[in-house]
DNA sequence: GTGGTCTAGACCACG
DNA sequence: GTGGTCTAGACCACA
């Protein structure tokens, strides 16, 4: 039983690809709040990647305030972010229209761009 | 009279800011359909940057259909794509997907978002 | 009655944030001079931690000078102390100086750090 | 002529200490904005350690905008950060009061104290 | 056993 | 030549 799996030939960093994957599985909610995610070692021998490219994704996602880590215990999800600087929404936001507008320019209609949001 | 600049303190590539503001301005209705677009070396004059740098932008933009190119002529802005291969119109919808659920957990309503797209 | 928490989400190792707790309760009077600290077991228990890491950081507050230990009887909150090698009121000094001038350096004033000193 | 050196024997982690010295020669006024800081390879070789240690220190430094990189050109001194979330500030308050309270339970009285921030 | 630091290398993207 | 990513491995601090 595997969590998740990265792709070799992606452009996109490994250890990039374990972050997206994380906050993936906790924004739909499959990884509860304070449940401990596998340790760095395991994690690594899981995906077949080495240790320190899992660090650096752990790191990120303690930055980001996806995990929070006890040395000699292990990483934990952490709560949702409460109050946020509005920084990081704001780059959301700007990468949100950024997206819509391309979408727009190809051809695709506001309304059905905000039917799929709808659907989220 | 300069289109646009660069931002060399940016970590985000510069011949990705030079695509990104060239898919701005097109998206924007600045830059018209068949117009000719500088040459890469006067842009690279323009910039401060490396004609290589240039190219390859020029040259990922003439790969997403944003320019074409007639040798000996220079290159010029296309027509929108009319017919797409869905594929990257995909891409886009999934990063709209991903950029949305990460607003959602990070407090932000999903009518709010509506909200902000409508306004696009 | 608990004297205080451990914070586990926290980055500081758990013995150092006993250490500074103690500091604290030292250093601000409600733990006089002579008075007797729980044992470490009990320490452990209340706190929720592992003997071993309460044990250290007694050790370390030990050799600093702020427990003395009585082989049978406990440990003891010593007396503040007079004579100092000087050594490592230099290193406190050093550790101000270098959190002063990073305080500048953000644009915080010297008279309000000043003020901020005197208010202690 | 080298800017600093590393001391293997400290516990202090190399890249902690690089991070110190890069702040130290800033805040002192040593490193001017916008100068460009030895690269990743030569700091290493300065140094005696691993380049990889030294990156690390960079990214860092440049996380706490101290320093901007760009990829292929290098790092260079940042201007002094204008507008602060006060979140750090706090923290550097919170150190400093710990400190003073410290160097006054060890015997030295606050006039003294002020009176060594004055000259800084 | 956990994460944190570090080394000695290799390969890639960028300019 | 620059920084960025990654591997294979070692040693240390913490609980």
């Amino acid at each position: 039983m595997q969590m998740f799996n990265v792709d070799f030939k992606n452009r996109k960093p490994i250890y990039e690809q374990i972050i997206e994957n994380f906050k993936r599985l906790i924004i739909a909610g499959d990884l509860k709040e304070e449940s401990r995610v596998p340790s760095i070692r395991d994690m690594a021998k899981e995906l077949g990647v080495n240790p320190n490219t899992v660090q650096k994704a752990y790191r990120e996602l303690e930055e980001q305030s996806y995990f929070y880590t006890i040395i000699g215990q292990g990483s934990f999800i952490a709560a949702p972010p409460k109050s946020d600087t509005g920084k990081e929404i704001g780059a959301l936001y700007d990468s949100l229209v950024g997206t819509v507008r391309e979408l727009i320019f190809r051809g695709e209609s506001k309304p059905r761009i905000i039917e799929r949001v709808e659907m989220i």
